[in-house]
DNA sequence: TGCCAGGCTTCAC
DNA sequence: GTGAAGCATGGC
């Protein structure tokens, strides 16, 4: 099916370091992994993209993974006009949106991201992946135990990884996450041994859609040093404040690499 | 070849 | 509460 969209770029999504599976396919076209399923998509023009779906399956499945419901014109509209900064981060990241994805993948992936690069938290999920048959469910990694994650790649990683799966399977079926606000489930995630502030704050904000979570990373510590003064005014953004760090993390990184994108090929 | 990576835990103070 | 060391591994 052929769909007109707005604010909506492949490219930058997938170069984001919000999301470690999708594969680039082709030019502006990638095969997107989500919620056991798989859409092929690609974007021959900035306001219109081809995915290999049904209109339905779009609606259900695909449009909440986009987050389409939401107008991030109007969170780029609000960016104060005197913070030159955001204002060039944020038209570097026009299109980028935060995905909704899996909160368990998410779990997963950003306690394998802790002081790790983006191109190698990408091959490890793609070991874990091989290894158990597509992504692994909690499950899966709670009964392989500690030393097939270290067999992975996962390094000291792994007990914590092994560790959130028992401990994620019992509570999910006692008192699932998504329903207590940002605030107690980024310390119910913090309680978890190897999950701190800002691993706990990715998994709000993309697996859980909290976008008043701001994740402090490297990245984002030396920009605020750096442009702020050392304090980023995160209350006057408050309920979009995700979406703005997602937008400095992705500018810094590419001006960085001298506008040379080339992490995007799985 | 070191430095660094979407950090966290532990321990000293 | 703050600060520094140690951690596994490999990308660049």
């Amino acid at each position: 099916m052929e769909l007109a969209v707005d604010f909506f770029d492949l490219g930058r999504m997938a170069d984001s370091g919000q999301c470690f599976r999708w594969e680039k396919i082709g030019e502006n076209q990638y095969r997107i992994p989500a919620f056991g399923r798989l859409l092929t998509v690609a974007q021959p023009k900035p306001d219109m993209i081809r995915a290999d779906c049904s209109s339905s399956e779009w609606e259900q499945v695909w449009a909440p993974y986009f987050d389409m419901d939401t107008d991030y014109n109007v969170i780029v509209r609000d960016i104060d006009p005197r913070d030159a900064y955001l204002q060039a981060a944020a038209e570097a990241s026009h299109g980028m949106r935060i995905l909704r994805q899996e909160l368990w993948e998410i779990v997963v992936s950003f306690i394998i991201s802790q002081n790790n690069n983006i191109p190698r938290i990408r091959r490890i999920i793609q070991r874990l992946c091989g290894a158990f048959g597509g992504f692994p469910k909690a499950e899966g990694i709670a009964s392989a135990g500690e030393d097939t994650l270290r067999d992975l790649g996962l390094g000291y990683r792994a007990k914590y990884l092994w560790e959130a799966a028992g401990r994620f399977l019992r509570d999910e079926r006692d008192k699932p996450c998504g329903h207590r606000g940002y605030a107690q489930e980024r310390l119910y995630f913090q309680s978890y041994n190897g999950i701190g502030a800002k691993v706990a704050d990715c998994i709000c904000l993309f697996g859980l859609g909290c976008k008043e979570a701001f994740p402090i990373d490297t990245w984002i510590r030396r920009i605020i040093n750096d442009y702020y003064e050392g304090r980023f005014p995160i209350e006057r953004y408050s309920s979009s404040a995700g979406v703005l760090q997602q937008y400095m993390f992705y500018y810094e990184r590419t001006r960085s690499k001298g506008g040379g994108g080339k992490e995007s090929t799985g």
